[in-house]
DNA sequence: CAAATATAATAGTATTACTATCATTTATAA
DNA sequence: TTATAAATGATAGTAATACTATTATATTTG
Protein backbone atom coordinates (compact mmCIF):
# COMPACT_ATOMS: atom_id res chain seq x y z
CA UNK A 1 0.00 0.00 0.00
CA UNK A 2 3.22 2.25 0.27
CA UNK A 3 3.90 3.53 -3.61
CA UNK A 4 1.28 2.38 -5.48
CA UNK A 5 1.17 3.04 -9.53
CA UNK A 6 3.81 6.47 -9.91
CA UNK A 7 1.42 8.38 -11.57
CA UNK A 8 -2.26 7.81 -10.72
CA UNK A 9 -5.18 9.99 -11.25
CA UNK A 10 -8.21 10.10 -8.93
CA UNK A 11 -11.18 10.83 -10.94
CA UNK A 12 -13.44 13.34 -9.30
CA UNK A 13 -17.10 14.42 -11.09
CA UNK A 14 -16.38 17.62 -13.75
CA UNK A 15 -19.06 19.41 -12.14
CA UNK A 16 -17.66 19.17 -8.58
CA UNK A 17 -15.58 22.29 -9.90
CA UNK A 18 -15.22 25.42 -11.67
CA UNK A 19 -12.26 24.58 -13.09
CA UNK A 20 -10.07 21.49 -12.99
CA UNK A 21 -7.84 22.22 -9.84
CA UNK A 22 -5.32 19.18 -11.72
CA UNK A 23 -4.84 21.80 -14.81
CA UNK A 24 -3.12 24.21 -13.34
CA UNK A 25 -0.32 24.75 -10.57
CA UNK A 26 -2.24 27.29 -8.39
CA UNK A 27 -5.43 24.47 -8.41
CA UNK A 28 -2.92 22.24 -6.85
CA UNK A 29 -2.35 24.21 -4.31
CA UNK A 30 -5.34 24.55 -3.67
CA UNK A 31 -6.25 21.07 -2.77
CA UNK A 32 -2.97 20.18 -1.36
CA UNK A 33 -3.01 23.49 1.35
CA UNK A 34 -6.66 23.86 1.56
CA UNK A 35 -6.80 20.03 3.06
CA UNK A 36 -4.08 21.47 5.39
CA UNK A 37 -5.85 24.73 6.71
CA UNK A 38 -9.20 23.06 6.89
CA UNK A 39 -7.20 20.32 8.99
CA UNK A 40 -5.69 23.43 11.01
CA UNK A 41 -8.98 25.37 11.69
CA UNK A 42 -11.55 23.58 10.57
CA UNK A 43 -14.41 23.89 7.88
CA UNK A 44 -16.38 26.52 10.10
CA UNK A 45 -13.75 29.04 10.23
CA UNK A 46 -12.06 28.05 6.80
CA UNK A 47 -12.47 30.53 3.87
CA UNK A 48 -11.23 31.30 0.79
CA UNK A 49 -9.85 34.44 1.73
CA UNK A 50 -7.85 33.21 4.48
CA UNK A 51 -6.77 29.61 1.73
CA UNK A 52 -5.64 32.96 -0.59
CA UNK A 53 -3.64 34.79 1.94
CA UNK A 54 -1.76 31.63 2.38
CA UNK A 55 -1.10 30.73 -0.93
CA UNK A 56 -0.45 34.29 -1.33
CA UNK A 57 -2.84 34.74 -4.15
CA UNK A 58 -6.86 36.25 -4.29
CA UNK A 59 -9.95 35.57 -3.32
CA UNK A 60 -11.32 35.53 -6.71
CA UNK A 61 -8.69 33.38 -7.85
CA UNK A 62 -9.55 31.12 -5.75
CA UNK A 63 -13.42 31.39 -6.40
CA UNK A 64 -12.42 30.68 -9.98
CA UNK A 65 -11.69 26.95 -9.64
CA UNK A 66 -14.78 26.43 -6.43
CA UNK A 67 -17.96 27.96 -6.23
CA UNK A 68 -17.85 27.57 -2.29
CA UNK A 69 -15.87 25.93 0.01
CA UNK A 70 -18.47 23.48 0.43
CA UNK A 71 -17.81 22.15 -3.28
CA UNK A 72 -14.46 22.05 -2.03
CA UNK A 73 -15.26 19.57 0.46
CA UNK A 74 -17.63 17.62 -1.86
CA UNK A 75 -14.33 17.27 -4.06
CA UNK A 76 -11.99 16.78 -1.19
CA UNK A 77 -14.01 13.90 0.15
CA UNK A 78 -15.10 12.31 -3.60
CA UNK A 79 -11.21 12.29 -4.16
CA UNK A 80 -11.24 10.15 -0.78
CA UNK A 81 -13.61 7.60 -1.78
CA UNK A 82 -12.21 7.23 -5.23
CA UNK A 83 -8.96 6.77 -3.88
CA UNK A 84 -10.20 4.19 -1.26
CA UNK A 85 -12.04 2.43 -3.85
CA UNK A 86 -8.62 2.30 -6.17
CA UNK A 87 -6.84 0.36 -3.18
CA UNK A 88 -10.02 -1.48 -2.30
CA UNK A 89 -9.87 -3.45 -6.03
CA UNK A 90 -6.17 -3.65 -5.69
CA UNK A 91 -6.11 -4.93 -3.00
CA UNK A 92 -8.72 -7.57 -3.15
CA UNK A 93 -8.14 -8.50 -6.84
CA UNK A 94 -6.58 -11.98 -6.22
CA UNK A 95 -8.16 -13.19 -3.21
CA UNK A 96 -10.89 -15.75 -4.31
CA UNK A 97 -12.54 -15.87 -0.46
CA UNK A 98 -15.29 -13.21 -0.10
CA UNK A 99 -15.15 -13.45 3.44
CA UNK A 100 -11.40 -12.84 3.50
CA UNK A 101 -12.07 -9.41 0.96
CA UNK A 102 -14.56 -8.50 3.55
CA UNK A 103 -12.21 -7.71 6.02
CA UNK A 104 -9.75 -6.64 4.20
CA UNK A 105 -11.79 -3.76 2.99
CA UNK A 106 -13.12 -3.30 6.32
CA UNK A 107 -9.64 -3.01 7.52
CA UNK A 108 -8.95 -0.69 4.62
CA UNK A 109 -11.45 1.87 5.60
CA UNK A 110 -10.42 1.09 9.12
CA UNK A 111 -6.70 1.56 8.70
CA UNK A 112 -4.65 4.49 9.85
CA UNK A 113 -2.91 6.75 6.76
CA UNK A 114 0.75 6.43 7.97
CA UNK A 115 1.99 10.00 7.92
CA UNK A 116 3.96 11.49 4.90
CA UNK A 117 2.50 9.36 2.83
CA UNK A 118 1.41 11.44 -0.50
CA UNK A 119 -0.12 11.45 -3.53
CA UNK A 120 0.28 14.17 -5.98
CA UNK A 121 1.42 16.83 -3.47
CA UNK A 122 -2.01 15.78 -1.33
CA UNK A 123 -1.12 14.70 2.04
CA UNK A 124 -3.41 11.72 3.01
CA UNK A 125 -3.03 11.61 6.23
CA UNK A 126 -4.38 14.96 6.58
CA UNK A 127 -7.04 14.05 4.07
CA UNK A 128 -7.88 11.50 6.34
CA UNK A 129 -8.98 13.44 9.16
CA UNK A 130 -10.72 15.93 7.64
CA UNK A 131 -12.84 12.72 5.79
CA UNK A 132 -13.34 11.72 9.67
CA UNK A 133 -14.40 14.78 10.74
CA UNK A 134 -15.84 17.47 7.96
CA UNK A 135 -16.84 14.66 5.35
CA UNK A 136 -20.54 14.22 6.60
CA UNK A 137 -21.45 17.79 6.32
CA UNK A 138 -20.86 17.60 2.67
CA UNK A 139 -24.15 16.08 2.63
CA UNK A 140 -26.08 17.28 5.57
CA UNK A 141 -27.12 20.63 3.91
CA UNK A 142 -30.14 21.73 2.81
CA UNK A 143 -28.42 21.34 -0.75
CA UNK A 144 -27.87 17.26 -0.69
CA UNK A 145 -30.66 16.21 -3.30
CA UNK A 146 -29.25 18.66 -5.52
CA UNK A 147 -26.14 17.41 -5.37
CA UNK A 148 -26.86 13.60 -5.57
CA UNK A 149 -28.81 14.85 -8.67
CA UNK A 150 -25.73 15.78 -10.06
CA UNK A 151 -23.82 12.33 -8.87
CA UNK A 152 -21.55 14.47 -6.29
CA UNK A 153 -21.88 11.16 -3.93
CA UNK A 154 -21.03 8.57 -6.98
CA UNK A 155 -17.62 7.87 -4.93
CA UNK A 156 -19.28 6.96 -1.98
CA UNK A 157 -21.93 5.21 -3.02
CA UNK A 158 -19.73 3.21 -5.39
CA UNK A 159 -17.45 2.09 -2.69
CA UNK A 160 -20.45 1.36 -0.25
CA UNK A 161 -21.61 -0.80 -3.29
CA UNK A 162 -18.37 -2.71 -4.06
CA UNK A 163 -18.31 -3.79 -0.33
CA UNK A 164 -22.21 -4.46 0.13
CA UNK A 165 -21.52 -6.68 -3.41
CA UNK A 166 -19.22 -8.83 -1.22
CA UNK A 167 -21.18 -9.36 1.61
CA UNK A 168 -23.85 -10.48 -1.02
CA UNK A 169 -20.83 -13.01 -2.15
CA UNK A 170 -20.38 -14.46 1.12
CA UNK A 171 -24.82 -14.87 1.63
CA UNK A 172 -26.99 -13.68 -1.35
CA UNK A 173 -29.77 -13.76 0.83
CA UNK A 174 -28.43 -11.12 3.28
CA UNK A 175 -30.60 -8.18 2.40
CA UNK A 176 -29.28 -5.61 4.23
CA UNK A 177 -25.81 -5.04 2.56
CA UNK A 178 -25.96 -1.05 1.87
CA UNK A 179 -27.03 -0.39 5.61
CA UNK A 180 -24.84 -2.38 7.17
CA UNK A 181 -21.81 -1.24 4.96
CA UNK A 182 -22.78 2.37 5.09
CA UNK A 183 -23.40 1.75 9.28
CA UNK A 184 -19.73 0.44 9.64
CA UNK A 185 -17.94 2.99 7.06
CA UNK A 186 -19.71 5.84 8.97
CA UNK A 187 -19.27 3.97 12.90
CA UNK A 188 -15.41 3.68 11.76
CA UNK A 189 -15.39 6.94 11.30
CA UNK A 190 -16.77 7.99 14.28
CA UNK A 191 -15.09 5.88 16.44
CA UNK A 192 -12.08 7.39 15.36
CA UNK A 193 -13.63 10.72 16.25
CA UNK A 194 -15.07 9.95 19.38
CA UNK A 195 -11.63 8.29 20.65
CA UNK A 196 -9.94 11.53 20.37
CA UNK A 197 -12.73 14.17 21.46
CA UNK A 198 -15.24 11.79 23.23
CA UNK A 199 -13.47 8.96 24.48
CA UNK A 200 -16.94 7.59 26.95
CA UNK A 201 -18.89 6.93 23.52
CA UNK A 202 -16.15 4.01 22.60
CA UNK A 203 -14.58 1.25 23.81
CA UNK A 204 -11.39 1.67 21.38
CA UNK A 205 -8.99 4.24 21.78
CA UNK A 206 -6.95 5.09 18.71
CA UNK A 207 -6.27 1.10 17.64
CA UNK A 208 -7.39 0.51 13.77
CA UNK A 209 -6.69 -3.28 14.28
CA UNK A 210 -9.23 -3.98 16.98
CA UNK A 211 -11.60 -1.03 15.19
CA UNK A 212 -11.50 -3.34 12.33
CA UNK A 213 -11.57 -6.48 13.78
CA UNK A 214 -14.37 -5.27 16.36
CA UNK A 215 -16.30 -4.22 13.07
CA UNK A 216 -15.39 -7.73 11.02
CA UNK A 217 -16.67 -9.77 13.90
CA UNK A 218 -19.72 -7.59 13.79
CA UNK A 219 -20.64 -8.14 9.92
CA UNK A 220 -19.87 -11.71 9.45
CA UNK A 221 -22.07 -12.05 13.25
CA UNK A 222 -24.98 -10.56 11.22
CA UNK A 223 -24.42 -11.73 7.74
CA UNK A 224 -24.24 -15.47 9.00
CA UNK A 225 -27.00 -15.76 11.03
CA UNK B 1 -45.64 7.06 24.97
CA UNK B 2 -48.27 9.69 24.04
CA UNK B 3 -49.08 11.66 26.88
CA UNK B 4 -46.52 11.62 29.49
CA UNK B 5 -46.48 13.19 32.82
CA UNK B 6 -48.47 16.63 31.83
CA UNK B 7 -45.99 19.14 32.95
CA UNK B 8 -42.44 17.42 32.55
CA UNK B 9 -39.31 19.01 32.15
CA UNK B 10 -36.24 17.86 30.57
CA UNK B 11 -32.95 19.39 32.43
CA UNK B 12 -30.77 20.56 30.33
CA UNK B 13 -26.88 21.90 31.52
CA UNK B 14 -26.95 25.44 32.73
CA UNK B 15 -23.90 26.58 31.03
CA UNK B 16 -25.44 26.01 27.69
CA UNK B 17 -27.31 28.61 27.63
CA UNK B 18 -27.19 32.26 28.73
CA UNK B 19 -30.10 32.92 30.13
CA UNK B 20 -32.36 29.88 31.26
CA UNK B 21 -35.03 30.13 27.75
CA UNK B 22 -37.72 28.08 29.77
CA UNK B 23 -37.79 31.30 32.58
CA UNK B 24 -39.82 33.13 29.53
CA UNK B 25 -42.34 33.35 26.85
CA UNK B 26 -39.48 34.73 24.22
CA UNK B 27 -37.61 31.82 25.64
CA UNK B 28 -40.03 29.50 25.09
CA UNK B 29 -40.59 30.71 21.44
CA UNK B 30 -37.01 31.11 20.53
CA UNK B 31 -36.91 26.85 21.34
CA UNK B 32 -39.86 26.17 19.70
CA UNK B 33 -39.71 28.07 16.81
CA UNK B 34 -35.73 27.69 16.71
CA UNK B 35 -36.40 24.44 15.76
CA UNK B 36 -39.25 25.04 13.03
CA UNK B 37 -36.85 27.47 11.46
CA UNK B 38 -34.01 25.53 11.56
CA UNK B 39 -35.91 22.36 9.68
CA UNK B 40 -37.09 24.75 7.28
CA UNK B 41 -33.98 26.30 6.06
CA UNK B 42 -31.15 23.97 7.21
CA UNK B 43 -28.32 25.19 10.43
CA UNK B 44 -26.24 26.86 7.43
CA UNK B 45 -28.72 29.52 6.82
CA UNK B 46 -30.45 29.72 9.96
CA UNK B 47 -29.71 33.05 11.36
CA UNK B 48 -30.51 34.92 15.09
CA UNK B 49 -31.61 37.57 12.49
CA UNK B 50 -34.19 35.80 10.66
CA UNK B 51 -35.36 33.46 13.81
CA UNK B 52 -35.99 37.05 15.35
CA UNK B 53 -37.79 38.43 12.19
CA UNK B 54 -40.17 35.66 12.62
CA UNK B 55 -40.88 36.43 16.19
CA UNK B 56 -41.00 39.94 15.52
CA UNK B 57 -37.82 40.48 18.02
CA UNK B 58 -34.39 41.63 17.80
CA UNK B 59 -31.45 40.13 17.42
CA UNK B 60 -30.10 41.10 20.22
CA UNK B 61 -32.53 39.83 22.24
CA UNK B 62 -32.27 36.29 20.80
CA UNK B 63 -28.72 37.07 21.91
CA UNK B 64 -29.73 37.00 25.49
CA UNK B 65 -30.50 33.48 25.95
CA UNK B 66 -28.06 32.11 23.35
CA UNK B 67 -24.62 33.17 22.65
CA UNK B 68 -24.38 31.77 18.95
CA UNK B 69 -26.34 29.11 16.96
CA UNK B 70 -24.12 26.57 17.50
CA UNK B 71 -25.41 26.83 21.39
CA UNK B 72 -28.59 26.70 20.13
CA UNK B 73 -27.91 23.79 18.62
CA UNK B 74 -26.18 22.25 21.72
CA UNK B 75 -29.25 23.29 23.93
CA UNK B 76 -31.75 21.35 21.54
CA UNK B 77 -29.94 17.97 21.24
CA UNK B 78 -29.20 17.79 24.62
CA UNK B 79 -32.87 18.76 25.42
CA UNK B 80 -33.62 15.88 22.49
CA UNK B 81 -31.47 13.22 24.64
CA UNK B 82 -32.63 13.95 27.67
CA UNK B 83 -35.76 13.50 26.26
CA UNK B 84 -34.73 10.05 24.86
CA UNK B 85 -33.48 8.90 27.94
CA UNK B 86 -36.44 9.50 30.01
CA UNK B 87 -38.37 7.50 27.56
CA UNK B 88 -35.50 5.21 27.17
CA UNK B 89 -35.93 4.30 31.24
CA UNK B 90 -39.96 5.19 31.49
CA UNK B 91 -40.38 2.17 29.17
CA UNK B 92 -37.63 -0.50 30.03
CA UNK B 93 -38.53 0.42 33.93
CA UNK B 94 -40.79 -2.89 34.67
CA UNK B 95 -38.87 -4.95 32.13
CA UNK B 96 -36.74 -8.07 33.26
CA UNK B 97 -35.38 -8.95 30.95
CA UNK B 98 -32.53 -7.39 30.10
CA UNK B 99 -33.00 -8.43 26.11
CA UNK B 100 -36.20 -7.41 25.74
CA UNK B 101 -34.91 -3.85 27.63
CA UNK B 102 -31.99 -3.35 24.25
CA UNK B 103 -34.80 -4.02 22.29
CA UNK B 104 -37.57 -1.69 23.71
CA UNK B 105 -33.70 0.57 23.64
CA UNK B 106 -33.16 0.06 20.00
CA UNK B 107 -36.86 0.75 18.96
CA UNK B 108 -36.88 3.83 20.98
CA UNK B 109 -34.29 5.22 18.89
CA UNK B 110 -35.47 3.59 15.59
CA UNK B 111 -39.06 4.58 16.27
CA UNK B 112 -40.35 7.89 14.45
CA UNK B 113 -41.60 10.17 16.13
CA UNK B 114 -45.69 10.66 15.82
CA UNK B 115 -46.48 14.53 14.07
CA UNK B 116 -48.07 17.02 16.58
CA UNK B 117 -46.65 15.19 19.40
CA UNK B 118 -45.62 18.44 21.51
CA UNK B 119 -43.80 19.03 24.72
CA UNK B 120 -43.54 22.54 25.88
CA UNK B 121 -44.77 23.55 22.67
CA UNK B 122 -41.57 21.80 21.23
CA UNK B 123 -42.63 19.69 18.19
CA UNK B 124 -40.83 16.70 18.76
CA UNK B 125 -41.44 15.61 15.19
CA UNK B 126 -39.37 18.46 13.74
CA UNK B 127 -36.95 18.48 16.66
CA UNK B 128 -36.60 14.66 15.93
CA UNK B 129 -35.66 15.47 12.06
CA UNK B 130 -33.34 18.38 12.81
CA UNK B 131 -31.45 15.81 15.21
CA UNK B 132 -31.53 13.39 12.40
CA UNK B 133 -29.70 16.30 10.02
CA UNK B 134 -28.05 18.38 12.58
CA UNK B 135 -27.11 17.41 15.43
CA UNK B 136 -23.69 15.58 14.06
CA UNK B 137 -22.73 19.66 14.00
CA UNK B 138 -23.01 19.84 17.43
CA UNK B 139 -19.63 17.80 18.05
CA UNK B 140 -18.25 17.80 14.81
CA UNK B 141 -16.53 21.96 15.33
CA UNK B 142 -12.98 22.59 16.36
CA UNK B 143 -14.67 23.61 20.06
CA UNK B 144 -15.78 19.82 20.94
CA UNK B 145 -13.01 19.38 23.35
CA UNK B 146 -13.75 22.50 25.49
CA UNK B 147 -17.57 22.28 24.81
CA UNK B 148 -16.99 18.35 26.04
CA UNK B 149 -15.14 19.67 29.07
CA UNK B 150 -18.17 21.88 29.77
CA UNK B 151 -20.49 18.80 29.92
CA UNK B 152 -22.32 19.73 26.75
CA UNK B 153 -22.48 16.40 25.39
CA UNK B 154 -23.44 14.87 28.61
CA UNK B 155 -26.96 14.06 28.18
CA UNK B 156 -26.17 11.69 24.96
CA UNK B 157 -23.34 10.28 26.97
CA UNK B 158 -25.76 9.18 29.19
CA UNK B 159 -28.19 8.13 27.49
CA UNK B 160 -25.59 5.63 25.37
CA UNK B 161 -24.09 4.62 28.89
CA UNK B 162 -27.39 3.68 29.92
CA UNK B 163 -28.14 1.17 27.20
CA UNK B 164 -24.46 0.09 26.96
CA UNK B 165 -25.43 -1.39 30.84
CA UNK B 166 -28.17 -3.04 29.08
CA UNK B 167 -25.90 -5.11 26.90
CA UNK B 168 -23.43 -5.73 29.72
CA UNK B 169 -26.31 -7.49 31.49
CA UNK B 170 -26.82 -9.52 28.63
CA UNK B 171 -23.24 -10.67 28.37
CA UNK B 172 -20.73 -9.12 30.85
CA UNK B 173 -18.26 -10.16 29.08
CA UNK B 174 -18.49 -8.38 26.08
CA UNK B 175 -15.82 -5.55 25.70
CA UNK B 176 -17.26 -3.20 22.83
CA UNK B 177 -21.07 -2.09 24.63
CA UNK B 178 -20.13 1.43 24.26
CA UNK B 179 -18.52 1.40 20.35
CA UNK B 180 -21.37 -0.61 19.27
CA UNK B 181 -24.57 1.32 20.86
CA UNK B 182 -22.75 4.72 19.60
CA UNK B 183 -22.40 3.10 15.91
CA UNK B 184 -26.70 1.63 16.47
CA UNK B 185 -27.81 5.28 17.28
CA UNK B 186 -26.02 6.67 14.65
CA UNK B 187 -26.23 4.34 12.49
CA UNK B 188 -30.11 4.79 13.13
CA UNK B 189 -30.36 8.32 11.97
CA UNK B 190 -27.84 8.38 9.42
CA UNK B 191 -30.04 5.33 7.94
CA UNK B 192 -33.04 7.75 7.87
CA UNK B 193 -31.43 10.16 6.56
CA UNK B 194 -30.00 8.13 3.76
CA UNK B 195 -33.50 6.54 3.18
CA UNK B 196 -34.82 10.14 2.25
CA UNK B 197 -31.62 11.63 0.26
CA UNK B 198 -29.49 8.49 -0.25
CA UNK B 199 -31.01 5.87 -1.06
CA UNK B 200 -28.81 3.94 -2.72
CA UNK B 201 -26.84 3.46 0.79
CA UNK B 202 -29.78 1.61 2.59
CA UNK B 203 -31.66 -1.47 2.36
CA UNK B 204 -34.47 0.17 4.47
CA UNK B 205 -36.84 2.45 3.38
CA UNK B 206 -38.82 4.68 5.86
CA UNK B 207 -39.56 1.51 8.05
CA UNK B 208 -38.80 2.32 11.18
CA UNK B 209 -39.78 -1.57 12.90
CA UNK B 210 -37.92 -3.10 9.95
CA UNK B 211 -34.67 -0.17 10.82
CA UNK B 212 -35.14 -1.39 14.57
CA UNK B 213 -35.02 -5.25 13.83
CA UNK B 214 -32.03 -4.95 11.99
CA UNK B 215 -29.77 -3.09 14.77
CA UNK B 216 -30.92 -5.18 17.68
CA UNK B 217 -30.74 -8.66 15.40
CA UNK B 218 -27.24 -7.38 14.77
CA UNK B 219 -26.52 -6.40 18.33
CA UNK B 220 -27.49 -9.52 19.71
CA UNK B 221 -25.85 -11.33 17.22
CA UNK B 222 -22.60 -9.68 18.10
CA UNK B 223 -23.37 -9.20 21.85
CA UNK B 224 -23.90 -13.34 21.82
CA UNK B 225 -21.22 -14.45 20.06
C1' DC C 1 4.43 37.03 -32.60
C1' DA C 2 -0.59 37.00 -31.85
C1' DA C 3 -4.10 35.28 -29.43
C1' DA C 4 -5.86 33.01 -25.86
C1' DT C 5 -5.74 31.90 -21.12
C1' DA C 6 -4.57 32.54 -16.34
C1' DT C 7 -3.72 35.32 -12.60
C1' DA C 8 -3.34 39.69 -9.84
C1' DA C 9 -5.16 43.88 -8.11
C1' DT C 10 -8.76 46.33 -6.69
C1' DA C 11 -13.37 47.40 -5.54
C1' DG C 12 -17.82 46.68 -4.13
C1' DT C 13 -22.24 44.50 -1.92
C1' DA C 14 -25.36 42.14 1.01
C1' DT C 15 -25.27 39.31 4.83
C1' DT C 16 -23.46 37.29 9.07
C1' DA C 17 -22.13 37.22 13.67
C1' DC C 18 -21.73 39.50 16.85
C1' DT C 19 -21.40 43.83 20.87
C1' DA C 20 -22.99 48.06 22.95
C1' DT C 21 -26.15 51.60 24.57
C1' DC C 22 -30.19 53.40 26.08
C1' DA C 23 -35.17 53.74 26.31
C1' DT C 24 -39.37 51.50 27.43
C1' DT C 25 -42.36 48.04 29.05
C1' DT C 26 -43.65 44.51 32.39
C1' DA C 27 -43.34 41.93 36.63
C1' DT C 28 -42.42 41.80 41.80
C1' DA C 29 -41.99 43.05 46.47
C1' DA C 30 -42.03 46.45 50.17
C1' DT D 1 -49.11 51.71 45.16
C1' DT D 2 -45.08 52.89 44.16
C1' DA D 3 -40.24 51.94 43.64
C1' DT D 4 -37.23 48.80 41.74
C1' DA D 5 -35.64 45.35 39.19
C1' DA D 6 -35.81 42.56 35.18
C1' DA D 7 -36.86 41.85 30.45
C1' DT D 8 -37.44 43.50 26.01
C1' DG D 9 -37.19 46.83 22.09
C1' DA D 10 -34.93 50.15 19.18
C1' DT D 11 -31.04 51.55 17.19
C1' DA D 12 -26.30 51.60 15.92
C1' DG D 13 -22.03 49.88 14.85
C1' DT D 14 -18.02 46.63 13.48
C1' DA D 15 -15.22 43.15 11.50
C1' DA D 16 -15.63 39.27 8.81
C1' DT D 17 -17.90 36.31 5.30
C1' DA D 18 -19.38 35.01 0.91
C1' DC D 19 -19.52 36.29 -2.83
C1' DT D 20 -19.38 39.20 -8.01
C1' DA D 21 -17.31 42.36 -11.25
C1' DT D 22 -13.76 44.85 -13.75
C1' DT D 23 -9.53 45.76 -15.55
C1' DA D 24 -4.61 45.17 -15.88
C1' DT D 25 -0.79 42.21 -16.30
C1' DA D 26 1.52 38.01 -16.89
C1' DT D 27 2.14 33.41 -19.09
C1' DT D 28 1.28 29.81 -22.20
C1' DT D 29 0.29 27.87 -26.68
C1' DG D 30 -0.51 27.69 -31.55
Amino acid sequence: MKTLIGQMQIQVNEKIYLKDPNSSDLGKKIVSQGIILIDEIGLENFTFKKLATRLETTESSVYRYFESKNKLLIYLTSWYWGWQEYQLVFSTSNIPSPEERLKLAIDLIATDIPPNEIIGNVNLEILGRIVISESSKAYLTKEVDAANKEGFYSAYKRLVGRISDIVLEINPKFVHSHTLISTIVEGIHHQKYFADHLPSLTDIKSDSQKLGAFYTDMALAIIKK
